[in-house]
DNA sequence: TTTATATCGGACAAATTTATCCGAAATAAA
DNA sequence: TTTATTTCGGATAAATTTGTCCGATATAAA
């Protein structure tokens, strides 16, 4: 479903989000214990979320990630799949057609664009903040 | 979502399943063509199908790929997907958790179950016949 | 029986994704 | 100002997926 780089994304996110609404900067070393990752790995997929402005980063002592308070309930997750894994989940062809152009539909169209929007806007209804109150609560787990 | 050997192999069975409906082997070279795949690959693709069952394969000449007209309604997608790409995105969890488990379960559980649900029931519940015939009339296409 | 044609199966190669390493740049604290 | 710590960014490596090649095997037809 989502590649590797996006579902340690993801879960960094989440996880740096946790930590903000507790006003707590968090840097990559924790975030990959935190998530279970590799370190080096997170590292670059962390670099891309900092440029696609999902989340803040501080270089030196003390520093980190971290995600302005009032932005974590803005923040969608389509916004970090999109920013890591780019578009093809909300607009490509279940079969691999260059293109998806209902005028010419491969012959899964019909039933797959369906469960293609129902993704789109499920990631695009959910918010970080969200699900990192599951987390805060110990309802749910980012590694296991 | 899926794989490129996914998407070939439910491209190259449609198009074989279409050809038997009248009655027609199809060979490699022959789906390759109409579903514009890669020979070689697709080649190792359709091994796979045969070796599951799903179509049936000729050697020599005159040989090639068909699947048995009665069976052609009973063969789902999901026999497709699973044969090439195994049961992760039916198992899967969203956020790549080693094992979904509702009792431990990643943030994002609640809203991603469904969906991955509902792709399964929406393989499971398609079958070949249905789509063929959708490209049987013109309706639907396997390269653009 | 010979030949031509087709899939089978294993080895190999290219491309992409995943992952590592290390020096550079920034910056907080000593 | 120096040092320690942290992210940044580029090069490289490993693993996986995608794709190729070619001889072996089966078989229909000449
Ligand atoms: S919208 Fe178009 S072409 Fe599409 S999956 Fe559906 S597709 Fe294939
Ligand atoms: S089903 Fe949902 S889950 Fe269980 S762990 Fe999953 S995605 Fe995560």
């Amino acid at each position: 479903m989502f590649s590797k780089a996006c579902e340690y994304g993801i879960k960094a996110t989440l996880f740096i989000a946790l930590q903000s609404l507790q006003d707590q900067r968090v840097n990559l070393k924790d975030i990959a214990k935190e998530i279970n990752s590799p370190v080096a790995f997170t590292a670059k997929i962390l670099q891309q979320l900092a440029k696609n402005n999902i989340v803040d980063s501080v270089k030196g002592p003390t520093g980190g990630f971290q995600i302005e308070k009032k932005r974590i309930d803005k923040i969608r997750l389509s916004e970090i799949v999109s920013a890591i894994d780019g578009d093809a989940i909300y607009k490509g062809c279940g079969l691999g057609l260059k293109e998806c152009n209902a005028n010419k539909p491969c012959p899964l169209h019909n039933k797959f664009a369906i469960i293609r929007d129902d993704l789109k806007e499920m990631l695009e209804g959910t918010s970080l903040y969200e699900l990192a109150t599951g987390l805060e609560v110990g309802l749910t787990f980012l590694k296991r």
